[in-house]
DNA sequence: TGTATTTTCGAACGAACGTTCGACAAGTAA
DNA sequence: TTACTTGTCGAACGTTCGTTCGAAAATACA
């Protein structure tokens, strides 16, 4: 005997709900200003009951962490697939992180933030996910380098530097008045590629086959 | 009948090292995750008796700031003042803003990674010494644009992702394998410097007047 | 010397913290 | 019905927090 719909929408697991919040909060008042009281007021579930679901407040930061850094690093890899050019590469990881940023500020600001937060076995674990991200982009530097692309310099420096312009946005980026993410991840891939290539050398622009996704914004006039 | 040295070597006020040992401990743990306690155990000055150098844990962390800022402030605007040409003004601002930073990183984290923990005036204090860096920054970048150095392109942007390049190192940098203050801003000025560069502008060298501070590392060759 | 001022700190305050426990309601299967 | 699992939460545990208070100790000045 199937009551009509007991619980209206309950689409989506507690937990879910539950990191969702925590997110949030964390965003806002840090992981250590943060109390479980915090979230459990957010997210409308008891504070005991908090603990059903989730074994402790690290876990939850640690949850957090390893689903963004997980699914960004995914997303990055499907798109890396089709591309052998690696300034098509670089343009590609630099948009798919301010895709993902800017879409998901909130857990990327956790994420870049509170990320001495974490200890012990939790903290290794994204620990490694991070470096495999880091390695992916120091290895498209690489490849410029090699290709005579890019110029003689410090490939680790560079790429740091890279994520420092990117993973600072979130000190500053304002979704109404700000350039949005495509307009953004040109403007900072071509800042990044203009920055490291070689002199005398002209930047390639974007392959005519693929030209047509992006506009507005930002000159690309070849000022005489 | 003066005592010979009942004091062994306090020769800084005893507020500023306490100062010293609050942005420490806040350096390693978090504003909100270090406590008093934590200070006065490595100031060695017991709890209450940190109460009569200090008004409250906020003022610690807003006197922190305050002198940071206004520290590197003021270095970069007495070096500014023999400049005119933006680039080399640039430059000055990068290598005044990493020298800074790597010679006191502890409290320059401090500056970057607590930027919301200060609440009410404390807060507004710092974030006006903040813009006018800012706007400072904004101003030279201004400069490059209108004399055609740099390309057209949102300043603000460009502005922001200097400064986080910049800001950034303090989550990678290692004094023993990474490279210092000097070459680090002459990698991270050039990076900038050509990002923006308009195309098919010669990005001029440092005057020859200058021409003997810097060296080292980097490749300014002059591919061609 | 004695008196006033500055500096130090043990002890405690109330509040908030992360986490646990045991009770209890609701749902399922016999 | 009974028995068991799943979900929920009020109340409390022990600990730590920022801050205060009053009394000592140290120093300075007469």
């Amino acid at each position: 005997m199937p009551k009509t719909r007991n619980h209206p929408r309950v689409s989506l697991s507690k937990q879910q709900l539950i990191l969702r919040h925590a997110a949030q909060v964390f965003c806002e008042k840090g992981y250590e200003g943060a109390s479980i009281r915090d979230i459990s007021r957010s997210s409308g579930i008891s504070l005991a009951g908090m603990y059903y679901y989730i074994k402790s407040k690290q876990e939850l930061l640690y949850l957090i962490q390893l689903f963004t850094f997980k699914t960004i690093v995914a997303r990055l890899e499907k798109r890396l697939k089709g591309l052998s050019d690696p300034v098509e590469k670089l343009r590609a990881l630099v948009q798919n992180h301010l895709d993902y940023f800017l879409r998901h500020p909130v857990e990327m600001k956790v994420l870049t933030h509170e990320d001495e937060a974490l200890e012990g076995e939790y903290r290794k674990e994204v620990l490694e996910i991070k470096r495999r991200y880091y390695s992916i982009a120091l290895g498209i530097f690489e490849e410029m380098r090699k290709s005579g692309i890019a110029r003689r310099m410090n490939s680790r420096v560079a790429v740091l530097s890279l994520f420092g312009m990117m993973n600072w946005i979130h000190t500053w980026h304002r979704p109404e008045t700000d350039p949005q993410a495509d307009s953004l991840a040109e403007t900072i891939a071509g800042m990044f590629l203009h920055g490291v290539m070689a002199e005398g050398r002209e930047m390639p622009e974007l392959k005519p086959a693929r030209v047509a996704r992006n506009g507005m914004e930002v000159a690309g006039r070849a000022a005489g």
